[in-house]
DNA sequence: TTATCATATTCCCATATAGGAATATGTGCA
DNA sequence: TGCACATATTCCTATATGGGAATATGATAA
């Protein structure tokens, strides 16, 4: 059970949940997800951590960068990230933060670094 | 989202956990879970309140006693029990405790006090 | 090798919270 | 009215945890 309730402790994170619904949409590096959510380094680099330790996400470097993705092994976790999906008209912020993947960085081939985020008003 | 992150820090505490996959069986009263659960009167008493605040269950008194079932009403919870339902013999606890509901306490009418938890071993 | 950049980690603190023990509230029955 | 029982609440404490600031680690390029 403990599979489960760590799951679930997981997604009642903002920051964690967030990352979840990118990383449903794309595999991303830290950087990236640092400007996209607008979330400092350390938070999301701990936020993936957490993801990792629980075998939720996996990561693979790229030359500088390290890209993380969702491992698609967790059928429950997967169903609700499906459902989110499914339902992401009643979650503004989760719709504008994937919103947010292609206006922001996918322009690009490159990840844009963290301070170079000039959209930040 | 708010709600969305409290239905996950509802369910990622063992006893809401519990609770939960109970009353998604069984309309039960507080001290029938009790028992089941062996988890004292107040724990359980204070996961429902929370579940209650979060309008996640509603409650009928009959008499002496103070039933609760879930609502029906939010569809991503609904799904993800249907989901953990569907996949219970991974989680041999939570299945036990849907057993212990027959088992224990449903061969009668009435509920059973829980100091008169005769099975507990 | 050194500078630079991306990421990870550590330290720290404020905050949240679960559950035990005790007690209060509420309900029905004698 | 008073007792017994079911439930709710309060008080308390131990524990967990999220995130900022600073720093360490690791990789790349010049």
């Amino acid at each position: 059970m403990n599979d489960l309730l760590n799951i679930f402790k997981t997604l009642s994170d903002e920051t964690r949940l967030r990352i979840v619904m990118l990383l449903h949409h794309d595999e991303l590096c830290v950087c990236e997800m640092s400007g996209i959510l607008d979330v400092s380094q350390p938070t999301i680099s701990k936020g993936l951590s957490k993801l990792r330790d629980l075998n939720l996400v996996v990561d693979t470097r790229k030359e500088k960068f390290v890209y993380y993705r969702l491992r698609e092994d967790h059928v429950i976790l997967q169903n609700i990230i499906k459902d989110i999906a499914d339902h992401m008209d009643q979650y503004p912020k989760l719709k504008e933060d994937v919103g947010n993947i292609s206006t922001k960085w996918k322009y690009s081939n490159t990840p844009t670094p963290i301070d170079a985020n000039v959209f930040a008003e």
